[in-house]
DNA sequence: AGCACGCCGACT
DNA sequence: GTCGGCGTGCTC
């Protein structure tokens, strides 16, 4: 987002010299003195840049090896001059070491790279070795010369085969999915290109300019779904390949990359195109990665993490479903991609494209203020209709007998899925809960499956009959009795996607299918698609229409275009809606509208396709904006929220977690790095920054840790910025001086809070 | 964080 | 006698 560009490369200029400092002459008149980014621990205040001795002169981004210690480590020779600090404590060159191989046979990694990745560690607060060696593909940092020129030899041969298919093919058995090839054979006839629609050329004259353009924007490309967002991704990067230059596509999930890129492989024959993300074998990663970095691959798809991958050539960044909390990594660097394709978009002179029909509040409000262009695409392709919404209140639902738990569908939604069996269509049942039931209790004495190592119940899932806990992943087997008073009659509470297939399947086994035959019912969630290729195979069982009533989480709502589906039911939305998360309802809502588009992809169908929503809860605004498929109101009404309530857009946060084996150790580390921080506040003028109390994010206790966790709010992300640097070491020094602290790290922008 | 050095207890 | 417990200290 321009806001985290303008307000953090202040004091970030980096000057960019092809050659590094002269060598002192000290010591031998060939030494050249070259500093190096490498991982050095977070502690004892030690630089995230070390000086090395090199034989040769060495440019900016090329790949070491060097001793630290007594290990040997990974490294890349860092551009730019030390700062006048870092030149006061530099060593003399007689203590300097020497670097141990230069990677020679890898072409520099391109300063914008250099860039991007010291951009990322000052943002969110990490050392600048520990982003660069994460964000390489992890079989760089084991190379050698040798097995590097193997490789690259390779990757040649294989870019100048007439059929570059023959050798990758091989070596695709351990391959995630029938991923198309990177270069598919070139067919002779030109792909057919679909008309575009009225709003689609609107949108794409408006951006055609932008590929010339000397200071190319970021857009937000809104667009209901079914609106055809992809064709335009599709046109765009047309126009990148046309002037000559690579484009990168960023989607939020692994398990939508094969679609996209059977999409864009179909329309580009003959190009390049490779994708990037953690299902490749690691081989294969390298492989697609050096064949971007070395100009090759025209076209790179990828997860968040391809927002690292350099490109010399880069000409366009799209970021699928910018919106999805899938694009913040959650460990380590805890960078948005989203927002760093932004500052890179920016950095590279590439213009931005976010696409998303519920785009996030902080994206919304940067289109509505003009930072960034605002394309709006508001109608479906072909003038289907969205699906119309229908909210039951489940308060008027006939309550079932005591001691009765609720039918899974209530009388209206079980209604409409039978009319659709009839008719020999599809329904979707959306559920984001895995498992069969989230907990079991003995009625007799009100023992719960509890985790032993979490403050967390352990789910109930009933096909391997194991209790498991979702946060530590601890299974057991379920036992057969109350293990607390041997009660036999324990029973599930509540229900997750395993049951309600379940019950599904009873509530319609008297329907009979208009093919004759019973209703058939099948289920989508983490746990059925955990093989390797399982995703894909259910999916084209769904499409192939061998399936009525499909049961899902969140899986089932992204992306996948169900042409027979005409009915969704959110079966148990209002867990999501009082979650004591300020960004609930904004995903809620997100993932609410993305089911519903969901519906009615065939135009023909559009106009009876429905989506249903059970809630107690039928006054909240956000139904009353998903029946009028009205985002933009729902966004008016959050933003005013999120106004008043200080928090982002609005507001900038920070969150200081900690881990401890006991609540009160973490606890007096945050509550000692809260006075720190105070006292340099004071001291530097930083009243608009607001710490607040140390308090336990939902979940305390995860695998016997105590968690805790302290949040840092400012109007001014410059503000919290200089505060999160200076404090950062005092952290260091306070953690050591602690007895008991397993884990802490700071998260800039955490997604929650 | 690793990785080594170093200085005490229980084993062959 | 030495194998190994993990406390402490260092890394351009």
């Amino acid at each position: 987002m321009p806001g985290l560009v303008d307000n953090c490369d202040a004091g970030f200029v980096m000057s960019m010299p092809h050659m590094t400092a002269p060598a002192d002459g000290a010591t031998q008149a060939s030494a050249h003195r070259v500093r190096v980014a490498v991982e050095t621990p977070q502690h004892a205040g030690m630089a995230d840049v070390l000086d090395y001795l090199a034989e040769a002169e060495l440019p900016p981004g090329t790949l070491l090896r060097v001793p630290l210690g007594r290990r040997e480590l990974p490294g890349v020779v860092w551009p730019g001059e030390p700062s006048a600090e870092e030149a006061a404590n530099a060593l003399p060159a007689g203590q300097l070491r020497p670097v141990r191989e230069a990677l020679l046979a890898l072409a520099p990694l391109p300063p914008a790279w250099c860039q991007l990745v010291e951009f990322t560690a000052r943002y969110y607060q990490r050392a600048i070795g520990e982003v660069a060696l994460a964000v390489l593909p992890p079989e760089l940092r084991k190379l050698d010369n040798t097995g590097l020129a193997k490789r690259l030899k390779r990757l040649h041969k294989q870019m100048g085969l007439p059929d570059p298919d023959a050798k990758p093919k091989k070596r695709r058995k351990a391959d995630l999915q029938p991923e198309p090839e990177a270069v598919p054979e070139v067919p002779a006839s030109p792909p057919v290109r679909p008309a575009l629609t009225t709003e689609q050329a609107e949108v794409l004259a408006r951006l055609s300019p932008q590929f010339e353009a000397e200071a190319p924007a970021c857009h937000l490309l809104f667009g209901v779904t079914g609106s055809g967002k992809t064709e335009v991704y599709l046109r765009a990067a047309e126009q990148a390949l046309a002037a000559g230059r690579q484009a990168l596509v960023l989607v939020p999930e692994i398990n939508l990359t094969p679609q996209l890129e059977a999409r864009f492989a179909e329309r580009f024959p003959g190009r390049r195109l490779v994708s990037l993300h953690s299902g490749l074998t690691p081989a294969q990663r390298l492989q697609n990665w050096l064949s971007a970095h070395e100009g090759h691959a025209e076209l790179v798809l990828g997860t968040r993490l391809a927002i690292f991958c350099p490109l010399p050539r880069l000409g366009l960044i799209v970021v699928d479903e910018e919106h999805d909390p899938s694009y913040k990594q959650q460990d380590g660097a805890r960078y948005s991609a989203r927002d760093l394709a932004v500052y890179r978009g920016k950095l590279e002179r590439a213009p931005v494209l976010l696409g998303s029909a519920t785009p996030s509040l902080e994206t919304w409000q940067h289109a509505r203020s003009g930072r960034y262009q605002l394309l709006t695409m508001a109608q479906r392709v072909g003038q289907g209709a969205l699906p119309a919404v229908r909210v039951v209140d489940m308060a008027k639902q006939p309550t079932p007998g005591q001691g009765q738990e609720a039918p899974a569908l209530c009388p209206p939604v079980l209604a409409a899925v039978r009319d659709r069996i009839e008719r020999g269509e599809q329904s979707l049942l959306f559920l984001n809960r895995r498992g069969f039931a989230p907990v079991l209790n003995c009625g007799a004495c009100g023992w719960k499956s509890g985790c032993p190592h979490c403050s967390a119940w352990r789910v109930f899932h009933k096909l391997d009959r194991t209790l498991r806990c979702h946060h530590c992943g601890f299974a057991e087997r379920v036992p057969k009795a109350c293990p607390d008073c041997g009660n036999l009659d324990i029973q599930p509470v509540g229900r997750g996607t395993e049951r309600l297939e379940e019950q599904i399947a009873t509530l319609l086994q008297d329907v009979e299918r208009p093919g004759g035959g019973s209703v058939r019912v099948a289920r989508i969630d983490a746990d059925t698609t955990r093989h390797k290729g399982s995703l894909e195979e259910q999916l084209a069982a769904v499409h192939a229409g061998e399936v009525d009533v499909l049961v899902g989480t969140q899986m089932i709502t992204k992306g996948h275009d169900f042409r027979r589906v005409t009915l969704v039911a959110a079966v148990n939305p209002d867990s999501a809606l009082f979650a004591a998360d300020f960004r609930a309802a904004e995903r809620l809502f997100a993932s609410l509208l993305q089911a519903g588009g969901r519906a009615g992809r065939d135009a023909e169908a559009a106009a009876r396709s429905e989506m249903w929503v059970q809630t107690w809860n039928p006054q909240h605004a956000l139904f009353a904006a998903l029946k009028a498929h009205d985002f933009t109101a729902f966004a008016a009404s959050q933003l005013a929220e999120r106004e008043m309530a200080g928090l982002p857009p609005y507001s900038h946060l920070a969150l200081l977690r900690t881990e401890a084996r006991e609540g009160p150790v973490a606890e007096a580390f945050l509550q000692q790095a809260r006075d720190a921080a105070q006292a340099w506040l004071k001291t530097h003028g930083g009243a608009d920054v607001m710490l607040y109390a140390p308090v336990p994010p939902p979940v305390a206790k995860v695998a016997g840790l105590e968690r805790r966790q302290m949040l840092i709010e400012s109007p001014s992300r410059g503000a919290l910025q200089r505060l999160l640097a200076n404090w950062l070491p005092e952290l260091h020094v306070l953690r050591s001086s602690l007895k008991g602290i397993a884990r802490w790290a700071v998260d800039v922008d955490p997604l929650s809070i």
